[in-house]
DNA sequence: TCCTGCTATGCAACTCGTTGCATAGCAAGC
DNA sequence: GCTTGCTATGCAACGAGTTGCATAGCAGGA
């Protein structure tokens, strides 16, 4: 479990009220962690009760009031702590990849369709991700925040987690199109 | 939710007690979907009370008896249903890419150990799966199937699928030699 | 004026997944 | 004879995640 460390991160990053952290997973955290904004509100309000987080009211013009919440000292002991925790083996579900294996008992033809809507949804994936490192990682920005700190980890190693993100959709389109090569051969028969 | 069709493919690729379920949850299918013997246990229930699966008692020597389960017609009428439905968007979650950029407010370096632990770990899997692609998709034994079927689906797609698992574990071993290699560069100073 | 839509927060109900525990037969070794 | 360990199935409780719904302020357009 997660979110909870997920959202200290966010926070630190820079503090937000449950909304902003909700439109936050649907981009930057969203590449590599889900949560809605039920989950968000949920965990923040038992996160406010153990005191890892403090909450603020920031009144706004024209929009109802919100929550700014920032990381207390609590919290940042908190992950500090699970950051030295060793665990985590890494589970994995792939639907699809049970759909491939499943098609064999079917129409492996039908499910051409399907796989190359994901195909598609990966290259989309790949380009927002390539034009959000050629804004925030290339060109005079990364040469001013150099400039600014030469080794700025924060920046680096969101660089690095978004590389992350570049090689698995390459990965994942390379894969499906070795998935449709292999379901065409299976089309014409049925 | 698609553990019912995991299992559904499982067992009509060959009928399983729930206990060989779970083994096979910790094997070949569960490099693409893991689940607990309590979950097969309970979902293998609710589906045999559905009419999805049949069960047969199957009496052993020097070991307990088992139930044999095998996919009946509402079961293959309920998975082609599944297969045919368009839907599914792909969700993340990745522990270690929170971990990564929560490691900017803390010690960079402290997780170098846990990256090179993961490293590890995908090595493994990937000789893992090496290892069982030469065994079951090369030589003689590939040749035999082709002669045997020219166009054998299940095996071509559970092929397509172990191809699916190698480069994935390529690409995580990659770009952890790329994130090791960032976290070096914050090491010295802390 | 009314409707749509965005910001902002939250409850309730349900399903899914995990963990701890329990039972039971049998085999192998000390 | 006792313990350990594997096969085999299952209950109970809890925590995590999803879905539907509700509320409320304000902006902009028909």
């Amino acid at each position: 479990m997660a979110l909870e460390h997920a959202i200290l991160v966010s926070l630190l990053e820079k503090p937000a009220s449950g909304y902003e952290l909700a439109r936050r997973f649907d981009r930057s955290i969203g590449y590599f962690w889900t949560a809605t904004h039920q989950q968000i509100y949920r965990v923040l309000k038992r996160m406010e009760d153990d005191g890892w987080v403090d909450a603020r009211d920031v009144p706004q013009q024209g929009r109802p009031d919100k929550k700014e919440y920032s990381v207390a000292d609590l919290g940042r002991a908190a992950l500090s702590s699970w950051l030295h925790d060793p665990i985590e083996p890494e589970s994995v579900r792939h639907d699809l990849a049970v759909k491939i294996r499943g098609a064999a008992f079917d129409d492996p033809a039908a499910l051409i369709r399907e796989v190359e809507r994901h195909r598609q949804a990966h290259r989309d994936r790949l380009a927002h991700y390539l034009a959000g490192e050629t804004r925030d990682f290339t060109g005079p920005e990364a040469s001013a925040a150099g400039a600014k700190a030469p080794l700025d980890a924060e920046r680096e190693l969101q660089h690095v987690v978004l590389r992350g993100g570049v090689a698995y959709e390459r990965m994942m389109i390379d894969w499906l199109d070795d998935v449709l090569a292999t379901l065409a051969r299976f089309g014409p028969d049925r």
